[in-house]
DNA sequence: CAGACGATTGCCT
DNA sequence: GGCAATCGTCTGT
């Protein structure tokens, strides 16, 4: 799909080629895994809807709310391929290479001017920020699946989940890599298999 | 109320 | 590969 943003009338967009899931209350990587709290209770309502963070003091991150009402999920969007106002984005970024403008969930974000000011969109049928079909010309994207990254805190089977997608091939997904910890502990237990 | 830390990034060696 | 930036959120007392 497509994500389009409204800024002051013009549309930044782009397509989605890489995104994480979080599933549940089960999912000791997902925020809504130690119950409702006043920052994730969007993911315990009705799905379609943003559910917009801010974390490590400077970022942002965007995610779609899905399953039922009551049963708490949301899809991480990590990165996007440019289309619409590659120029808007240029300027949201500075210094950035077009390749990296949105290659990672909180260079996407700057890109597209997302903040908590518009935690709760409706991203189906608002219109400051929603989803749409991307018209496929030549037939269906391949999708490859790795371990989410960044997620060092979490269970050992959640860590493995294979829950991260991406386009195979893009050259705009993030260049992360899954299953290397970001923070080592500190009795130097490394690694994630 | 103090303390720990994060679904990251950019710059450094 | 290492590490600082920077502050809202959550936990335990």
């Amino acid at each position: 799909m497509r994500l389009v943003r409204n800024v002051e009338g013009r549309h930044v967009s782009g397509r989605i080629v890489e995104v994480e899931a979080y599933i549940g209350e089960e999912d000791s990587a997902c925020h809504a895994s130690r119950g409702k709290t006043p920052r994730n209770h969007l993911m315990f309502g009705p799905p379609g809807y943003a559910y917009i963070y801010f974390t490590y003091g400077m970022h942002w991150m965007l995610n779609v709310v899905t399953e039922g009402e009551g049963k708490p999920a949301a899809v991480l969007l990590r990165a996007l391929e440019p289309e619409e106002g590659i120029d808007l984005m240029r300027a949201h970024r500075s210094g950035s290479s077009d390749r990296d403008l949105a290659a990672g969930p909180a260079r996407l974000c700057q890109a597209l001017r997302i903040d908590g000011s518009i935690n709760g969109t409706d991203l189906v049928s608002g219109n400051d920020l929603f989803l749409e079909w991307v018209e496929s010309s030549g037939g269906l994207m391949p999708i490859g699946r790795t371990r989410r990254i960044g997620i060092h805190y979490a269970a050992r089977k959640d860590r493995e989940a294979l829950w991260r997608f991406v386009i195979t091939g893009s050259p705009y997904v993030s260049r992360a890599r899954p299953g290397t910890p970001r923070r080592r502990r500190k009795n130097g237990r490394g690694g994630n298999g």
